[in-house]
This record gives C-alpha cells, sequence and structure tokens, in this order.
DNA sequence: GATGAATGAGTGTTCATTCAT
DNA sequence: TATGAATGAACACTCATTCAT
C-alpha cells in the first residue's frame, strides 16, 4: 500500500550525514560549523537533516558512538586473530603511523573536541566516558596478556599504562594540529611507539 | 597636564581583564563565553573591553601570549639556579603533579582549546606555534644537558623527546578533564613520570 | 469497474480526521496543533489528510461547518416536538449545564477560538458569520414564541436578548476555562438561568 | 562617569514596545505577530526588544500584568469619590458601551486570547488568574454596597453575579468581533445594562 | 575613559505542504 | 489511495561590536 522507503535508504542516509557533520566538524569545529554547513555539503535541505536527527547536539553524540562502533570492527577483525601481544600493540601504533596526516586530524580534531566540550556538557559526558573506558579496556587487555606472556613488565599498572597510551597518542595528535609536515609526526609517532615499550617491556 | 588615568592602571585593568577572560574561557569554553560573561565577571561594562583589546579574538591571542611570559618568569625562576637535568625534569613534572586537578583544568583546558582553536585559525596560528617552540626548547635543553653529564642516553633524539614529553603532559590533562578523583590522576601523572625516565634515562 | 474505496468509506475517514482535529485543536490551540499532531492521533500519514482537505485551514473551516450541522440537528430533535417557551429555554441551559466541565471545555475551547480567530481572517469570516445566525435565530424564535404566550414580556427585544444568551454562555465558558472545579461552573450556569428569566419572563 | 540613560527613559521605552505589542498581538494574534511585526511597527531592531524583555512570553505576560495596573489605576480615580452602588455599576458599563468599537477590539481581543492561551499555558494561568480575581472583587465589593444599602437583592450571591458581569462582557465582545457597526454593539450593551439590573436590583 | 542601549547578521529549529513511490 | 521523506520559508532568540552620552 505503500513503500515508504526501505530500512536500508534510511540508514545510508543517516550515515551520510553522519559522515558529512563529521568533515564540517573536523573542518571548522562544533560551534563553528552551522546545519546549514553540513546541507550544504550533502545538498540537500536543512529540514531534510531533522528528519534523522533531533538537534545538532544529537548528530554530534551518534557522531561519536559511530565511531566507537566502528572503531570496536576495526580492531576486533584485525586483532582477533594471532600475534603475540607485543605485536598486537605495535599494530595498533601503526595503524596510527600509517595514516596520513591529514587523514587523521579529520578524525582526530573532530575527536579531541568532543572530549573537550564533553567535560563540559553533562549530556555528552556519558558518551566519552564510555568512549573512554572501551579505548582503555582494549588497550589494557593487551597489556594484561602481555605481563602473563612475560612480554611485559609484570610490574607494570596496566590501567596506568593502557591510559598513558591514549594520552600519548591523543597529545601527539593535538601536537600535530599545528604542523604540516608528515615526516614530523611520524617521527614523534616512532618515538612514542620507543617510549612505550621502554616503558613496559621486560628486559 | 599629567595624563588622568596612569599607565600603570591601564596595564592593570588590561591584566584583570585577561585574568577575567581565563576564567570564562576556561569554564565555558571559547565559543561559548560572551563579552558578556566576561564583563559580568568583572563587574565591568562591555564597552570597557573594547577600549583595551578590539576583539573577543584579541582577547583570546593576548591571553596566550600572556599565559607564555608567564611560563617564562615561573620556570626560569625556578630552574635557573642549580640541579642535574634529571632533577629539573622531576621538578617539571612535579609541578603538574602538585596541583589540584580543578586549578590545572582551569589553566589547561583553556590550553588545550587554544591547541585546537588556533590550529583552524590561521591568525592564532603563530602565537600557538611560538608557545610550543618555546615549550619544547625549553624541556630539549635540559635533555641536551642530561645527555652531556651522562645522565640521559646519547642516543636520545631530544627535539622528539621534548615534544613527547609535552604531548604526554597535555594528552594525560585531556583524559583526566572527564575525571573527578585527583587520585587517579596523580596515579597517571606518577606513571608518566617513570615513563619518561625509562625513555631517556641511563643504564 | 466499481470503485475501489465506496463514498461511505471516504466519507468516514473525513469525519475521522474532523473528529481527531476538533481534539487536538481543543487542546492545543490551532496554531499549536500541527498536522502532525493531527496524523499521529489518527495513526494515520500526514499525506492521506491532504487527501479529504486541501489545508489545514480548511479543516478548521469544515470542522466549524460540521458543528453547526450537528447542532442543528442536535437540538431540532429535541426541541421539535412540544413544551412551552419557557421550557424550551430551560432545556438549553441545562444541556450546558448538564455536562461536565471537561466535556465541554473541548468542545468550546474550540468553539470560542474560531470566534477569535475568524474575526481577523476573512476566509472564515463567513462560517462564523453563518453560525451565529443560526444560533441567534434559534433562540430568537423561541422568544418570539414566548412574546406571543404571554410568557415572556412583550417589550423583549428578541435578537438584543438571544445575542445575550449566548454572550452570557460563551463569556461563562470563557471563564471557566481557568477553573478546575465543575460545582462553581454549575453555581455561575444556575445563575444565568435565572438572570435570563428575571430579564425576558413576565411579572 | 558614564550617564547611561535615565530610569525613565528606559521606563517609558518598555512602555512603548509592550503599547506595540498590545497593537499587533490585537491585529494578529499571539501566535501570529512575530517580533519582526513588534520592531517594525516600533521602527526599532529586534535585537532591541530583547534589552527589554527576555522573550515574546514575557512581553506578553507583562502586558497583561500592565493592564491590571492600568485598570486599577483607572477605575479606582472614577470610583472613589461618591454615587450609589448602583451609579457605580452603571458607570462601569457605560465605560465599555462609550468606547468606540474599535477601540473595543483592539483592547479586548488582546484581553479574550489571553484567557484562552493562558488556560493552556501554565506560566501564564497565574496572571490571568490574579486577573480574574481582581477585577470579581472590585464588581463584587459594588454589589455588596448595593446589598446593604437596599438597592440590590439582599438574596443576591454577589460572587457569582460579579462573574456573571464580567462574563456577560467578555461574551459580548467576543460576538461583536465579528461585528463592524457600532450600533448593533451599544444595543447590546445596553440590554446588557437592562439584564443586570433586572437580576439585582430590588423591586 | 566608561557605559550599556542599539544593531543586524546569523543560529538552530519547526512545519505546512508537496510528490515520488 | 496511502505514505512519509523532502523542502524552504519562517521564527524566536543571541551576540560581537559600535557609539552617543
Amino acid at each position: 500500500m505503500a513503500p515508504k522507503v526501505t530500512v536500508e535508504y534510511k540508514d545510508e542516509k543517516r550515515l551520510a550525514i553522519l559522515d558529512a557533520a563529521l568533515h564540517c566538524f573536523a573542518d571548522k569545529g562544533y560551534r563553528d560549523t552551522t546545519i546549514t554547513d553540513i546541507s550544504n555539503y550533502l545538498l540537500m535541505s536543512k529540514g531534510s537533516i531533522y528528519i534523522y536527527f533531533t538537534s545538532k547536539e544529537d548528530i554530534y553524540k551518534q557522531l561519536m558512538e559511530n565511531r566507537m562502533e566502528w572503531m570496536i570492527t576495526q580492531t576486533s577483525s584485525k586483532f582477533g586473530e594471532l600475534t603475540t601481544a607485543s605485536e598486537k600493540l605495535r599494530l595498533l601504533v601503526r595503524m596510527f603511523t600509517d595514516q596520513t596526516l591529514d587523514d587523521l586530524k579529520e578524525l582526530l580534531s573532530f575527536h579531541l573536541e568532543f572530549m573537550l566540550i564533553s567535560s563540559r556538557q553533562n549530556s555528552l559526558k556519558k558518551v566519552m566516558h564510555k568512549h573512554i573506558e572501551m579505548a582503555t579496556k582494549f588497550v589494557q587487555d593487551i597489556i594484561d596478556e602481555g605481563k602473563d606472556s612475560g612480554e611485559f613488565r609484570s610490574d607494570t599498572d596496566s590501567y596506568t599504562a593502557s591510559t598513558l597510551f591514549w594520552a600519548l597518542r591523543d597529545g601527539l595528535v593535538l601536537h600535530s594540529l599545528g604542523i604540516d609536515v608528515d615526516e614530523e609526526y611520524k617521527a614523534h609517532m616512532i618515538g612514542m611507539e620507543e617510549m612505550l615499550f621502554r616503558y613496559i617491556a621486560t628486559l
């Protein structure tokens, strides 16, 4: 009696908006990107966006949730298989090292700003908290695995080490935001890898 | 005839505005603090602020420059004297560890946001760049000093190490923004110190 | 080929929409009820409503016309029979008195708002005018009947008296809108009846 | 050190906005008058209005409160003096009768709509309630005075009678909204006066 | 210098209506 | 006939900046 448009279609659209929003937020920041910016980027009307999201903040929040999901699928597919804890950790670092600085900036300037904003906006805190928890847990598990296998020092506090890992990554990206040279960023990431392993590796 | 208003008076006022602005920017973020917020905090009129600064962005920029000056006087007075490179570095880390989380948040959430915003706003890039350069140089000099004295590994790239130092500090604070427990933050800072020294210390 | 959808079906649907609209308009007012409100109440799509009505205003207008028809059938069936003019008039008052305040509010807050809005909107003026004319005529006829029978003063201007009747009823309901106590409203309606009869009854 | 603009100036402006708002609300209704309408009418910027009022609803509410004050000064100055209860009541009715229909419409279509809207909007209920209470009390006192002096029936319930008075006035105006002939409205008001006195006057 | 009223461009959001399916 | 995604013109409200006093 009525086609209504498939669920797939709607979901695709939702994702397209999220994608456009990520682009805009990364480019101009949350407060400075307008709904009009997003709709222009999509060649879509402003009103349409509100069919899929209830507010600008809703887009922001769902974007973060989306990124979380993405991270889960991404990592679980790559890490689930085999490898030692050391290899896993090295792979993780290299996932960041191997991206171009531009790609990374888009992704992470959104990420970093979300951390900042969510610390002031109660409605976003929970999402951020969950994200951090998840990420921390992920690295913590690898470290614990390495402690068990003897690759990593047994006196390592895996929770602290995991936090240091992500802090280092985020801090490095934050400092790279003002940098345009890929090489410099790469050098820093290699430094990070070295620093990390001197911290936790046995011997 | 002597000027009614002394230069000292004007400078005092300028600093008072800067101080209020820091408080507000830290509290609500750059975009969300209004000139009215700042003037209310100061019990001063909106118009007055525009006597001392040409725009909101001008306040923001001068605030960062101000913080830079402050850092120079602060550190040079404490580090100039004696001590080995290791001691200097440890002192530096502890300057952050010993502050309460609240004080740190006020100071550094401004700092972190400035990094983010300045990466997108050309007019702010230069001042950010200068700030980072200065901070990097400061730690780099200590590390080089330690390399000369044999405290630190001779194969250390002092520039990278210095960058890692600040990245770690900034990343850690960024991650602490969502945390309310002082103890957890302290534990991480101690972890950072350990990590740092395992990275650069000889033996 | 016979039409898939019978005329009855269409009319039923039209009435269902009108009914839902009455409910919504009474609840939230004309401007504040959205087409979506009406379609949600009906569990029907927004688009469907536009098959039966050309616009929101069209619904509003037809609703008033509908209420007029309803009033005609309602009253002619109850009053046509017998009774004296006094009895008729008393019955009419009691038809309002005997309803619960809630029922009355639903019906009459629509009615009152329509009077207000139609006075400003030319396209609605005619239907309102017709409605008032009809209602006035109805009471006027009863009063004239009473004048002839000697129940009512012969110096009564039946047109004015009829207008006063409806004005009193509407004013009383308007004042009751802010009231939640049934009893108070009832007391007022009894007062109205008394006032009316002292005005027109002989002796 | 700074003139700031006098309190009188600000109050004058506030009243000018209120006056313009009354005009617009009466003309197009609450929902259909935009802040732009009001600012255009005043040849003033939209933003300025928000210096004096926090929201459109705030204007609406203050307008009603303002009208209440106005009514108090108006009536107390005219009624305080002497006259019997009957004379007072007749004067009151004539205050409405003697206005041109156009003036009355402006004033009362605002008033009537406020009653309607406030019955659905909790934030406005209190103001409306106070207004009605005050108006009721005012007439009630006159009627009680008349009862004491023997002008009015001792079996009159002054509260009900007062409510009937205002209901009649409001209902009559509501019905007059669709009328353009002054004479007809006047005739109705004379009818109202007659009706009222036959209801409460002794003999 | 100090004030704060005034401005107006710009923000997120809503909603009656249309139309492809 | 029925659907609901799409549209875009409005809307209430905000805020950096200006300027008369």
